[in-house]
DNA sequence: CGGAATCCATAACGATACTG
DNA sequence: CAGTATCGTTATGGATTCCG
């Protein structure tokens, strides 16, 4: 719950609601990008987002159920099965979600280039100033 | 750096660059607001940032520096003194937060209104079904 | 003032085992 | 299949102390 500080309650001139931990932990944004393509099973879920854990995927759904991102549905058929989709607002997350990737993808390599230039600053600072 | 999945190598349909930590992490989004106004000292971010530890703050501006997003300059001043700001490349990331802000306080209300719900629903069934 | 270093609490997560 | 429960590890961040 102390994911983010803008979850809480204040900050400078900007306040998130507490509405959006779901899109600074560390599953939700890949259940939901998955879900923003079709309905999935519980199942299918698990198996699209390599390595989550059950229990996160289990927790992640929960809460996104719970914040009415995500509809949980029971399907009728003999034995146990479940199929999880977007109600409109999660689809409406999932379009955020997908115009952050664009942006991280865009500047990628500025960012890289610049984690480069920095150590790069480093290391001669540490070193050469004999 | 396990903070979001998206962050290290693969997501279902969504890639997120391993550039934007600082989207997630508690306290940059905090801090990249605060400059986005304009150049503060340390001292100055310490208190307009609520609640951030010394040490959060000189970790979330040693990382937003380290990525491009933020300028570090030492003044030339007679005692230590010095000055952050945002880069160009942090000015975008400031308006992509900033956008993340509104939709939040826009559906803050459906979020809290499912959340209500649901817990209701919870209720209802672990205790109506005697 | 602007940090670095250290210590410690706890929140987040993963692995495993079990259930209807 | 779709979970729940438990346990152990690691990541995160807060408090404190010290330094140029």
């Amino acid at each position: 719950m102390t994911r983010n500080r803008f979850l809480e309650e204040y900050s400078a001139d900007c306040t998130f609601s507490p509405s959006l931990e779901r899109l600074f932990d560390k599953w939700s944004p890949c259940v939901v990008s998955s879900l923003a393509e079709r309905p999935h099973r519980f199942g299918e879920l698990h198996r699209r987002v390599q390595g989550i854990s059950q229990k996160m995927l289990t927790s992640s759904l929960h809460d996104l159920e719970r914040d009415g991102f995500v509809l949980r549905e029971v399907l009728p058929t003999g034995r146990v099965t479940v199929e999880y989709s977007l109600t409109s607002l999660g689809g409406q997350l999932a379009t955020l979600i997908a115009t952050l990737c664009a942006w991280t993808q865009e500047h990628a390599d500025d960012v890289i280039a610049a984690r480069e230039r920095f150590d790069r600053r480093q290391e001669d600072e540490d070193g050469g100033m004999g």
